[in-house]
RNA sequence: GGGUGCAUAGCUCAAUUGGCAGAGCGCAGUCCUUACAAGACUGAUGUUCUAGGUUCAAGUCCUAGUGCGCCCA
């Protein structure tokens, strides 16, 4: 005997334990597969080791566990790998934050007890994030689960340190880097944001040795301070006379050079710009060009040093104020007007970034460049979408040297060792000898989540997981961090691994509230996914999230669609329900699969067509990553197929059929309602785990059941036309019966006029008792009189009237019924032209052609009946 | 400045990549029909941003423009 199901789905009860009973039943593991199964691998993008679980989790998790579930579900040694990023910045300002609420600080409790502060918070309270997965259902193995910090990692990292040093790719030296004061530490060009703000643009006057003036514009008066040149454009005629003269810096009165280069835009402000290659990108390549000297005027908290003279100690801001009211003072200063520039700001501090001049490290990034861009123009590797591999290669193709030191202590300790005589010694361990000083810097953090792939699985050692699961074959992440991890990902792994990381790149997009803005908490509109949870269990949100995306474009999260499909749950449920109680007695000796076509009534024909040209749509669009489309289509066919008509229709034979027909009939419930739990498992795997249990099944778990394969011998275009014939009639009375107003209680007859697909209604007069409230529906009696009180249902070549005396307003009658034909004529007219168009014909496909003249012989046929119903009605009233 | 994406019903989004523009939510109306009121049924709502073009056929492809967003400089 089945167990009966309950009358509703405890999510909150089914949830916990259905996951661990998959996890502690190993089917999270790859090893679940046979051996000879083809591996299909996922590297998690790893969270931050901080972080708390957010919407983009839930979108990640969710798509990246779908694909997982499919791939375990087709035979795939499905392999998941989780971790956690020690996010170098994120966490160490989180710890900052903690010690300066309690008075002390890093610098105070010095680095070995900070790092020891931080392993203990990481401890205790990082990962939360993975612990939430669990709740979204996320199939990966935690056996494999990994952290950027662990030993083997950080023994990877310290390898590609080393052999890229011994390649002679990384190299050390004074550059003007991204400075973060804040942070104290140097930035890539990723880490900073460029956001357009209002300032100010500060005009004044340049002096020049013998009494003249340039005037300059600038929006940073302070680096003023730093100039070491003035310059002026080679073909400007207004300056011609200065070139090659000196100026004086204004306050310090430092001697400089005017010379001239094209750079300078003459249209832009005065059409003189000072030049301060110490804190400007810009200028510090103009500098290089004319060996300008370079003065670094800043100290790493962004206040003034000794190179500022009277401004020495003194913020960066403060500094600007109080030159300008001296410059003011000194008669140099000409106006300040209100000026829309762009303001580089750190991503994680949000302060303004100084261009700075200090020792860094960097890799030489061209030749590993090079390699990536080649695996994926020759195919290598596929980014989905498409368009992405333009962004990706005018990055690359662009690419400057990655500054990968970080002057921070959470991370990875760059291996380098100062000697006593200057020399450097790289290595894992500190050299022997004493006199040594150790690298202060560590590594920035994509440095090590660009190994995430292979370091992982064991690399550099070569463990069975390397060979067996590299390289991986998906990576799923949002198309926001393609430069900072994915591009430096295939980098480093085709110049480590002498092979592709993954073989496709599946980007998703940004998860925005309902209304398409950002998620922030200025904006209050952030959204927990753990209260959706909460609220309507892990499926609804899971399908939410998948159906209301596509590859690449943001997906706008509406909680009241999360709600709809809480509902479209209960719908699946409600119907498993239905048919678990209808199996009968011996459900478990049901055999299993549908019966054969030919001894299968219409409705079942159709609905196992439908069925399987579902599987094959389904699977077409997994192919092509169209997961939300497939996820929409498996919607439509449960609950506006299987639902609202098999089940309905299947309750005839399940009452009223011979036992044949009930077998019939039971096993088709069973065989669809058994497919589509599959399809949709990787999508809502928790209802549809509980449901199967409640079915007659083979196998221990829905999870590692067999993915369904169309069966072809099912497609039955016959069956899905005449069923839509049959539909449309019973929508048809029900359209009649509404706008007549007939009590949905009231029983009503029909008769039917003779034509060709007269047997649907000797067959099928069930049908409409049962979804119409039609008690008798018989065919017309040669030469038998139609009654006068009539409303006219047509669909194709059928017309059923049905009698409904005082209802029927015959007036209204002709207007339903002219408004019907004005609509079929119109089609008609248009498929006639088609149809009457050479070009149409002879270019048009084959089977376009057909559908059209089918289309068209419908159309026809309805609108013929229409007329003949008009001219009835005429003659009755012109009676 | 360069690149890129989006624009479809009141709202949020689809549309087998060129073949009759759909769904959910919302709205209006009817009904507690024995799986489900977390439900069923019916209905209204479209210049598919604008202007050209290609094509037998354009929401879909091309060109230009408008608006919004993102990325890079």
């Amino acid at each position: 005997m089945l167990r009966t199901m309950p009358r509703t789905f405890d999510f909150s009860e089914a949830e916990g334990r259905l996951y661990n009973w998959w996890q502690s039943s190993g089917w999270f593991k790859p090893e679940a597969a046979p051996p000879d199964a083809e591996p299909f691998v996922i590297s998690m993008p790893p969270p931050n080791v901080t972080g708390a679980l957010h919407v983009g989790h839930a979108l990640f998790s969710t798509l990246e566990d779908l694909m997982i579930r499919h791939a375990r579900m087709n035979g795939r040694a499905a392999l998941w790998v989780p971790g956690m990023d020690h996010a170098g910045i994120a966490t160490q300002l989180q710890i900052e934050k903690m010690l300066h609420e309690e008075g002390t600080s890093r610098e105070e409790i010095g680095r070995e007890a900070f790092l020891a502060r931080t392993w203990d918070w990481k401890e205790k309270y990082g990962g939360e994030i993975n612990r939430q997965l669990r709740r979204l259902g996320a199939s990966c193995d935690w056996d494999r689960e990994r952290f950027t910090l662990d030993e083997g990692l950080s023994n990877a990292v310290l390898e590609v340190f080393m052999r890229l040093y011994e390649q002679g790719l990384i190299y050390r030296g004074p550059r003007l880097v991204n400075w973060s004061p804040g942070l104290r530490t140097a930035v890539s060009d990723l880490e900073v944001e460029r956001e357009e703000e209002t300032g100010k643009l500060y005009f004044f006057n340049y002096p020049i040795e013998g009494g003249e003036f340039i005037p300059v514009a600038t929006t940073r008066p302070e680096t003023i301070l730093g100039d070491t040149a003035l310059a002026v454009h080679p073909e400007d005629p207004r300056y011609q006379h200065l070139i090659g003269k000196m100026a004086l810096v204004p306050v310090l009165n430092r001697r400089i050079p005017v010379i001239a280069d094209e750079y300078v835009d003459r249209e832009f402000g005065t059409g003189a710009v000072k030049i301060t290659p110490g804190h400007d990108f810009n200028d510090y390549e103009i500098g290089k060009r004319h060996n300008l000297q370079l003065i670094n005027i800043m100290n790493k908290d962004a206040t003034l040093n000794e190179n500022a003279g009277p401004y020495d100690g003194l913020d960066r801001f403060e500094a600007r104020q109080k030159l300008w009211t001296d410059m003011t003072a000194a008669g140099l200063t000409i106006r300040a007007q209100d000026h829309t520039m762009v303001v580089p700001r750190t991503q994680r501090g949000g302060e303004v970034v100084e261009p700075m001049v200090s020792d860094q490290w960097f890799l030489r990034i061209k030749p590993l460049a090079e390699q990536a861009l080649e695996a994926v123009r020759d195919g290598r590797i596929e980014i989905v979408p498409e368009r992405f591999e333009k962004i990706y290669f005018h990055w690359l193709e662009n690419i400057e040297d990655w500054c990968i030191s970080r002057q921070l202590w959470w991370g990875h300790r760059i291996p380098v060792w100062y000697g006593p005589d200057g020399e450097i010694y790289v290595g894992k361990t500190a050299p022997k000898g004493d006199g040594w000083t150790p690298e202060e810097d560590v590594l920035d953090t994509w440095f090590s989540s660009g190994l995430w792939p292979f370091s992982t699985l064991g690399w550099p050692e070569q463990t069975p997981d390397l060979a067996r699961y590299y390289p991986t074959t998906i990576m799923e992440t949002g198309y926001d961090i393609l430069f900072f991890w994915v591009a430096r990902m295939i980098m480093l792994g085709l110049w480590f691994t002498d092979d592709v990381p993954f073989r496709t790149v599946y980007l998703h997009g940004l998860v925005r509230d309902k209304n398409g803005r950002k998620i922030s908490k200025t904006l209050g509109n952030v959204i927990d996914p753990l209260e959706l949870v909460d609220k309507y269990g892990a499926d609804p949100l899971r399908f939410t999230l998948v159906t209301g995306s596509t590859p690449g474009n943001d997906i706008n999260l509406d909680a009241d669609r999360v709600e709809r499909n809480w509902r479209f749950v209960n719908k699946i449920w409600q119907m498993s329900n239905f048919v678990t109680q209808n199996l009968g007695e011996d459900a478990e000796s049901l055999p299993p699969g549908a019966p054969p076509p030919n001894e299968l009534d219409l409705p079942s024909r159709w609905i196992l067509s439908r069925l399987n040209r579902l599987v094959s749509t389904v699977q077409r669009l997994f192919e092509t990553y169209q997961y939300g489309e497939a996820g929409r289509q498996l919607d439509d066919f449960l609950w506006g197929d299987f639902a609202d008509w098999y089940i309905e229709v299947s309750k005839h034979p399940l009452y009223q059929g011979t036992g044949a027909e009930k077998t019939a009939a039971r096993r088709v419930l069973l065989h669809v309602l058994d497919t589509s739990l599959r399809l949709l498992h990787p999508y809502m795997p928790f209802v549809t785990e509980e449901i199967w249990s409640y079915l007659p099944h083979e196998g221990q778990a829905l999870i590692m059941a067999a993915w369904p394969q169309p069966d072809e011998r099912y497609y039955d275009d016959n069956a899905e036309r005449d069923m839509l014939l049959l539909i449309d009639l019973v929508r048809g009375v029900r359209n009649v019966r509404d706008e007549y107003s007939v009590e949905p209680a009231r029983r009503i007859t029909a008769l039917a006029a003779r034509s060709d697909s007269e047997h649907l209604i000797e067959g099928y007069a069930y049908l409409f008792s049962r979804l119409c409230n039609v008690s008798a529906l018989r065919l017309l009696d040669a030469g038998e009189e139609i009654p006068a009180q009539v409303a006219s249902v047509v669909a194709g070549d059928i017309t059923l009237y049905l009698p409904l005396a005082d209802f029927v307003d015959l007036q209204a009658e002709r207007e339903r019924l002219t408004k019907e034909q004005t609509k079929l004529q119109d089609q008609i007219a248009r498929s006639q032209g088609m149809l009457g168009n050479d070009q149409f014909m002879a270019r048009a496909r084959p089977e376009v052609i057909e559908r059209e003249r089918t289309k068209l012989a419908d159309l026809q046929a309805s609108v013929t009946q229409i007329a003949e119903r008009l001219s009835a009605l005429d003659s009755a009233t012109t009676r």
